[in-house]
DNA sequence: TTGAAAGCGCTAACAA
DNA sequence: TTGTTAGCGCTTTCAA
C-alpha cells in the first residue's frame, strides 16, 4: 500500500520490476535504450503501484524545469485569455507547463512578479509588459541570459528582443484610412492610460500616419486612466460641440465597448450619428448588436507561436536556420478588418 | 561571477558567511533560530552573490511544493478571469503558488489536466468541474486524499465536498421572482449546455421553484450547445408567435449578451419589447447600454474564499476559530440582484 | 547558537 | 542492454 506510507517512487517500480533505478528511468525517458520486454515489465510494475512520477525530483535533477513563466496584465480583458488558451495548448502538447501570473499593468509588479518566476527556475518567460523598449526588467533578464518571448508588445526593427505581434502601427493607420475612405474627418483616438501600453502609443501613431497621408490633422488622444462610469463625462465633452468627432478610434475593444455605452447613454446612435472602431478582435465583439468594428489580431495564435518560439529557443538549432536573416526576432502575423457594424458613413 | 558559471546556490551564500549550509538556511527560514549578526551576514553574502533561491529544491526536500493547482473552465468567460484575480492575490499573498489548467468543460480534458497538477506535486487543488455530484475525477481525489475546493460548483449537503459558491438554485429563483414581480408570466430559461454545468441545472431549478410558487408552469429550458451565430435561429424560435415569453433568463451573463444581440438582430428592443436576466455579474454587464440586469455573484471573493479555505485545510487547525459553528464544508456567499437595464416590466 | 550529515526523487555519466 | 554511483539545491534531524 504504497499510498498510505506516502506515493510510490522509481525505486518501488524499479524493485517490482526486478531491475535498477536506471533502468526504470530509461524506461520511462529513453525506451530506445531497454529492451522491450524489459520496458514492459517496468510499465506494468509501475501501473501495479499506481506510480506518478514526481516532476519535482526530475526538474531538479535535470536541471531544466520544462516550465514557461507567463506574465500577463490581465486575464479580464479577453484579449489575453485568448492569448493564454494559445499557450496552454502548444507548450502542453510540448510537455512543457506554465505558470501565470498577472501585473496588472504595474512596472513594480512586473519586476516582483519576475523574481517570483525566476526562483521557481522557468525555462523561459512569455511576456507583455507595460513599455517593451524601456523596460528595467526585461534589461535584467537580457543580462542574466534567461530566454523570453514578448507577445503583444513590438520589439523595435533592430532590438535584440524577440516578439510575436501584429504590427500595431501599420494595423492601426489601416483601421484609421478606412474609417477616412468611410467619409470620416473628424476623428479622435481614446485610449487607456498610454503609459501602461507601449501597444496603445504605437496605435496612435498609427491614427497620426493615417490622419498625415489624408491630409487631415490629427487630434491628441483622450487618455482615459480606466474605464468607468466617470468617463462618461469625458467622451461627452468630447462628442458635443460642433467640431465634434464623426469618429472614434478606441485603442482596444473593451475600451469601444465602454465609449459605445456612453454614447449611447448621451443619446447618440451608433453608427449613425457616430462610428467606433475598436482594436484586438476579441471573440465578444464580434457577438454585440452592432458588431463590433475593429482591427482583429489573432490573439489564440500570438499566444501559440510565442510558445513556439520560446521553445525554438531553448533548442540548441538544429540545421540552423540563418536565424537572423530568416525567423527574425520579430514576429508580425497578419491582422484583418472587421468594418461594418459600429463603423457606418458619418451622418 | 557565479552568474557566469550558474547561479549562486545557498552552499556559496553559506562559504561567503562564513557559515554552515544549515545555518545559511536558517537565516533565511527559521531566523529566530539564528544569531542576529549572523543573520546579517549570511543576507549580506546573499545579496552580494544575487543569490535566488531554487525553490525546487526546497519544494523537493520539503515534500511540499506550496503550490495550488487550479483547473476552471475556460479563462474566456470573464467569470473565471475575475476568479482568478482573487485566487492570485490570496494565493501569493500566503506564500503559495499557482498552477492554472484550462478543461474547456470536457470532463476526459478534466482527468488529464488533473493528472498533469499531480505529477507537480500540488498541495491541493482549486477546481470548478462540470458536474461535482457525479465526477469521476473528484471520487479518486479523495482516494487519493488530496485536498481540494470546488469553486461556482456548490457541494450537496452532507457531501463530504468542500465549495465556495453562491446559492445557486436560491438566488436563481430570486432573480426569477424578480422578473415576476415586475409582471412577466411568460419566462423560459436559455442555458449552455447542461451536460457541462450543473451550476447551469441549478440554477433552472430555481427557476422552476419561482414559477411553481407563483402558480405559473415553468417551460423546459432551451440549451444552446455553445453560443454562435446559428443560435439566433433558436431564439428566434422561441421568441415569435402569439404566447412568445415576455423575458429570458439566461443561466450566464455571456449567454444573455448574445441572446440580447440575437433579439435585437430580430428587431426587438431589450426590454422593451422583451426582457433579458443574466447570471453571473461580470464587470462587462455594467458596462453596456442598457446595463445587463443579472444575479451578481462576487467572483473574486469565490477565488479568494476559496483559496483560503485550502490553506485553512492545509493547516493543523490552529486554535480552532469558532467561525460559523465550525466553518462547515459548504460556504455559501452572499449574491446581489443587479435590476433595471435589460429588465422591465412586459410591454 | 551552530555544524555535520542524511537524504527528498530523480537523471546521467561511467562501467560492465 | 543494464547497473552503480554521484549528485541537483535544499531542509532538517541530531549532536555539539
Amino acid at each position: 500500500m504504497p499510498d498510505a506510507a506516502g506515493a510510490a517512487t522509481l525505486v518501488d517500480v524499479a524493485q517490482a520490476a526486478g531491475v535498477s533505478l536506471a533502468t526504470a528511468s530509461r524506461a520511462f525517458n529513453s525506451p530506445a535504450l531497454v529492451r522491450e520486454s524489459t520496458v514492459q515489465r517496468v510499465l506494468e510494475a509501475a501501473r501495479h503501484l499506481s506510480f506518478r512520477p514526481n516532476l519535482l525530483g526530475s526538474k531538479l535533477r535535470a536541471q531544466q524545469s520544462r516550465m514557461i513563466g507567463v506574465m500577463l496584465p490581465t486575464l479580464e480583458n479577453a484579449v489575453f485569455a485568448e492569448c493564454w488558451r494559445g499557450m496552454e495548448d502548444a507548450a502542453l502538447a510540448a510537455g512543457y507547463s506554465l505558470m501565470l501570473v498577472t501585473s496588472a499593468y504595474d512596472p513594480a509588479r512586473e519586476r516582483e512578479r519576475i523574481e517570483y518566476l525566476l526562483r521557481h527556475r522557468v525555462d523561459g518567460m512569455v511576456l507583455t509588459v507595460a513599455d517593451a523598449a524601456d523596460s528595467a526588467v526585461l534589461d535584467q533578464l537580457d543580462r542574466e541570459g534567461v530566454p523570453y518571448v514578448l507577445a503583444y508588445n513590438q520589439a523595435a526593427t533592430g532590438s535584440r528582443r524577440h516578439s510575436v505581434s501584429v504590427d500595431n502601427r501599420g494595423s492601426a493607420r489601416e483601421g484609421v484610412e478606412a474609417l477616412i475612405a468611410a467619409g470620416h474627418r473628424r476623428i479622435r483616438v481614446v485610449s487607456g492610460a498610454f503609459m501602461a501600453s507601449d501597444r496603445a502609443r504605437q496605435r496612435f501613431d498609427g491614427y497620426r500616419d493615417a490622419m498625415r497621408a489624408h491630409g487631415l490633422a490629427p487630434a491628441e488622444p483622450l487618455c482615459l486612466p480606466t474605464h468607468t462610469a466617470s468617463n462618461a463625462g469625458q467622451i461627452r465633452a468630447l462628442a458635443a460641440g460642433p467640431d465634434a468627432p464623426t469618429a472614434f478610434f478606441c485603442t482596444n475593444d473593451l475600451l469601444a465597448i465602454g465609449v459605445i455605452s456612453d454614447l449611447k447613454r448621451l443619446g447618440l446612435r451608433v453608427p449613425r450619428d457616430i462610428s467606433v472602431l475598436g482594436y484586438d478582435g476579441i471573440a465578444l465583439g464580434a457577438l454585440v448588436e452592432p458588431a463590433l468594428a475593429s482591427v482583429v489580431q489573432p490573439n489564440t495564435e500570438i499566444g501559440e507561436r510565442a510558445v513556439a518560439r520560446l521553445l525554438a529557443r531553448f533548442a540548441p538549432s538544429r540545421a540552423k536556420p540563418p536565424d537572423d536573416a530568416a525567423p527574425g526576432r520579430i514576429t508580425l502575423l497578419p491582422h484583418t478588418l472587421r468594418l461594418g457594424g459600429t463603423v457606418a458613413a458619418p451622418a
